[in-house]
DNA sequence: ATCAAGATTACCT
DNA sequence: GGTAATCTTGATA
């Protein structure tokens, strides 16, 4: 596995990344190598596609209706997962951005899975091999990303700036790779462009 | 106490 | 392309 362990020697990012604008974060976050340290393993995903959201001027933001139980990670400084729950089923994850109060984050739409691929088809399908078809479905959505990757409750609020979950750096990927549209799945402020996705790569949920 | 909606996914025709 | 699944949250009473 010399791909791991080359983008194992990469550094982390650090806090100054995450206090920016969601726009700006988001944007940066394409190609970025997202981790997981379990007891028994390490995965890693090359973050593929995102959305920015902001509480200040974007109804469909979970921070637009102000500070809750539910979203109050949202609002803390930048560098800390939010993870919610949704429609009875799914987690999804987001990276809080800005700083306090901002209720700014970026969710994480799809990876590109790059180790541990028996587990993760474990946690999807519930068997160890897979179809190539099955293979592409493994993280090419929020909420099959945390199910692979085993994001739920328990990881809401995790710094990002620990040991647990964090985020590497990585070649950066060229402009021209990268897609601007509006964002999936929301009622509300459709017409925002921010949801962001490396076009030629395979795991994009949906172009 | 009740209720509607939800930053999705899988499966159907 | 349509829709059921499934449950938590926030709003209203």
């Amino acid at each position: 596995m010399e791909l791991v362990k080359e983008i194992i020697r990469s550094e982390k990012l650090g806090k100054s990344f995450y206090l920016r604008d969601p726009l700006t974060v988001a944007r940066d976050l394409l190609g970025k190598i997202f981790v997981k340290k379990e007891k028994n393993n390490i995965l890693l995903g090359r973050i593929v596609e995102v959305e920015a959201y902001d509480g200040a001027i974007d109804e469909s933001a979970h921070s637009y209706i102000g500070k809750t139980k539910r979203n109050a990670v949202m609002f803390e400084e930048g560098g800390l997962l939010y993870v919610y729950f949704t429609y009875g089923v799914h987690f999804c994850a987001n990276v809080v951005t800005g700083k306090k109060d901002e209720g700014t984050a970026v969710l994480l739409r799809a990876f590109e899975p790059l180790n541990n691929f028996e587990l993760l088809a474990q946690r999807r399908f519930g068997k160890k091999d897979i179809t190539l078809k099955e293979k592409i479905n493994l993280t090419n959505g929020p909420g099959k990303i945390c199910q692979a990757f085993g994001i739920s409750r328990e990881e809401n609020g995790e710094s990002l700036l620990g040991d647990k979950i964090y985020i590497l750096d990585s070649v950066e990927v060229p402009e021209n790779k990268i897609v601007q549209t509006t964002r999936i799945g929301i009622k509300k402020s459709t017409e925002l462009p921010w949801r962001f996705y490396i076009s030629d790569n395979p795991y994009v949920s949906r172009k």
